[in-house]
RNA sequence: AUCGCAGGCCGCCUUAUCGUUUCGAAUUAACUUCGGAAAGGAAAGUCCGGGCAAUACAGAGCAACGUACUUCUUAACAGGAAGGUACUGGCUGUAAAUGUCAGUAACAGAAAGUGCAACAGAAAAUAAACUACCCUGAUAAACUUAUGAUUGUCGGGGAAAAGGUGAAAAGGUGAGGUAAGAGCUCACCGCCCGUACGGUGACGUACAGGGGCAUGGUAAACCUUGCGUAUUGAAAGAUCAAAUAGGUUCUGCUCCCCGCCAGUUGCGGGGACCAAUUGGCUCGAUUGGAAACCCGUUUGUCGGGCAUAGCAGAAUGGGUAGAUCGAUAGACCCUGACGGUGACGUCCGGGCUAGAUAAAUGAUAAGGGUUCCGAACUGGUUUCGGAAAACAGAACCCGGCUUACAGGCCUGCAUUUUUU
RNA sequence: GCCGAUGUAGCUCAGAGGUAGAGUACUUCCUUGGUAAGGAAGGGGUCACGGGUUCAAAUCCCGUCAUUGGCU
């Protein structure tokens, strides 16, 4: 395990982010999901990068503040950095979207253990053979 | 020291580890390394004003919208400064006023017009007569010798003083006057008009001036007057431009039509236009075309006719995804000097201070400071333990306004207490 | 990021300067052997919140808050 914490850096760069209007658009419309309170997550495989790509989002309509909204993406993308290792890069390569579903502010601890969760859960999908 | 009000300022700090965006340098295939920078006073609301961009625009009028004491300030403003007026409160003084300090004001026009005012009340806006008041006619009653006067009832007038209603009742106080009353007359006060003087102006002051008072409220009701406004917003807009499918042009082949030459499969041709633009509307303004060919013909400014297929290749225009610019050095910030009552302006010197794009500015740990709570002690304080730290996150950029805000600091004014 | 709309009884909505209503729901009574339906009576409102204009504001003006629609 601890091998692979050094060959995976905890670095969060541009081009592990999912951007793209029609990448978005293909997620959101072809992509299966699972919750996992207070995320739900969107995966599909991906055709077009060489690393998995993701996006964090929290709706406008749950917090009106932008600062509520800011604190939450980034305790998610935090806890996404430092626990990305324990996703697999072989064979196939994901886009997967997290939304935060809850209508109150989580604290770090749980969103962290939830991540954790649901990166073992898409191994899954990582081992899947694409058609 | 205490507790208020008003104004201004600050908006926890340091270190380490792992990260994010961007700029510069170096090496390179590279996001590899090194160094620098990275949220606010409101970044918020989107309520005003401007820059900037596209479209429109000779000019004028109307509509619509905004705005409203004056002068200044400014790129501009519904912001700000200084002043005027009115109102409220404190102080001085006191019968009131004057004076002074502070605060508040959508503060143009109600003697241009139209409208509105529930309930109550006699009456709610060209004033009006319910009670009460005064004069008077008729009639009845009792009194009186009688004229007469009193009271009641019915009618005709006068009056706007008293009553009560209401948010509001048509100058106030006093005197004269009268049948009773009334600006009917007079004095003082108030009001309107005029003149003079002062002030850039709002306005102020004065008058042996004129007017008996005409002019109630509401314009955040319509409206009138002055002034102002072209519309839409960076998701504006500019440039480059993949794949796919259209458009246009050219070339080749096939098909169709016409003509010519002829020799069997050869050669040539198959074309253009028919008004347009103009802010929300109108006037007005600007710029056009009406041609050519074929056939007929009565030779006219006449009538009729004119089909455009398919495949392949190349070029080209628009343009989607996407990318780049717009977009971060500016009505900028800091210090000082000068001018101005002030807002503000001018000048010298210094500084570079976020720039993302599914959207960076974070997470964890340790230490310190602040406030609060508890315990111990040598009891103004120190030590230990625990807790708390607001409102809130750039998105083209500025100037304001409004709203939110834990805690702290400074200045001014006022309250209470102590000391000198 | 930009531009609109709405907020009135538990619910759905009228009311647009003069003391706030309708339908439905609720309570009580009548009717019935009992229930429903029907009939009669009644209660229930900070007109989202805070200021202002006016004699008077749900209504007009300004500012907040909440809900909601559109532009791409």
């Amino acid at each position: 395990m601890k091998k692979f914490e050094k060959i995976v850096k905890q670095t969060f760069k541009k081009s592990e982010r999912l951007s793209g209007k029609k990448n978005i658009e293909e997620l959101f419309k072809n992509g299966s999901y699972f919750y996992l309170y207070p995320l739900k997550v969107v995966v599909l495989p991906s055709l077009h990068s060489n690393t998995h790509q993701v996006l964090f989002s929290v709706p406008k309509k749950s917090f009106k503040r932008a600062v509520d909204r800011n604190l939450l993406k980034r305790r998610m993308r935090e806890a996404y950095r430092l626990h990305k290792h324990l996703l697999l890069t072989e064979p196939n390569v994901l886009s997967i979207a997290y939304i935060y579903t809850s209508k109150e502010v989580v604290n770090y601890q749980t969103i962290a253990h939830q991540i954790k969760e649901s990166l073992n859960r898409l191994n899954s999908y990582v081992e899947k053979s694409v058609e």
